[in-house]
DNA sequence: GCATATTAGTTACAAGCGTAACTATTGATT
DNA sequence: AATCAATAGTTACGCTTGTAACTAATATGC
């Protein structure tokens, strides 16, 4: 009570989490309902195929900004599926250079369109203007990450999730 | 391989999230440390100290969207701490409503200094005309958000977290 | 008035998550 | 060469989460 002006609907850290929910939930259902894939398996799938040369887990994490773990999993999910391959470095055997099956730049192709539709839509839902400004904000936090180093080890939020 | 043009660093429901992650860590890492409080505690928090009566657990899902099961989680939290108290209602007996104690009070007051003072930093971060942008873009998914509904239950990306 | 549906809130369960500890391998120092 | 540090990746553990099932109370239809 007794209100010091502080409302949480223009709090920036709630608006910008909220908003990436919403967006992201109408994609997920379409990954996960049609290829049973999770969020850390389609950004696994998206870095690999997208990457002109195999690439290794640590990498992928870099790319895609996920946690270690989180890579490991779904490289090893991917791999059930076997929608990717895991071939050793010769000169350094800690290294797995990872790519995608035929299989795997199959679903990726599918799913990469669905991708790039989604994004029209939403496109269309904001209207051009937004769409630009929303993209320019983004791209100010992006640098501002970069700044301020992405924390170390990528912690998230809670141990759960959202 | 084979691009066919996507990207994921320029696909928007990607770029929501992980600048989402970004600017909510700096902050979560404040009331975690500080008060030892989860993001739905925070929130939970956040709305019964704007408000100028006590609310149910229902309307506090509503007004910061979150899952039933995690405002009751939260309200017990904030019950076992002592900064939330319950009192039945007389007419409808399934409600019960929900007031800040005292020292729950003098809470959100430090808490909602903090986060001003990091909204400001932000701010600072962004600039202004960046921070303008993505406040219209933001505004923009939040129209969408209430015309093509918040999903029904609010389901949420994964089992996890983020 | 009685059965059925609806609503508020809680909880058991399975799954995903990050931390930290672990294995395996390579690099650096001496 | 031998030790110690660093790196890639995996895994055990505890915690948080959403789904679905649950309890309790009220509303609705007949």
């Amino acid at each position: 009570m007794e209100a010091n002006g502080f409302e949480l609907e223009n709090f920036l850290p709630y608006r910008l989490n909220r908003a990436a929910e919403f967006v992201a939930l109408r994609f997920a259902a379409q990954y996960k309902a049609r290829y049973q894939l999770t969020r850390p398996e389609w950004r696994t799938l998206a870095a690999l195929g997208s990457s002109e040369r195999p690439m290794t887990a640590t990498e992928i994490g870099a790319h895609s900004t996920m946690h270690k773990t989180k890579v490991s999993r779904a490289v090893f999910g991917l791999e059930q599926r076997r929608w990717l391959k895991r071939e050793e470095d010769g000169r350094d055997r800690r290294f797995e250079h990872l790519a995608l099956t035929p299989a795997g730049e199959q679903a990726y192709r599918e799913l990469t369109a669905l991708a790039s539709a989604y994004q029209n839509e939403l496109l269309s839902m904001l209207g051009v203007e937004n769409m630009q400004a929303l993209s320019a904000g983004l791209l100010a936090v992006e640098r501002a990450m970069r700044k301020r180093g992405t924390a170390s080890p990528l912690p998230n939020p809670q141990g759960g999730g959202t």
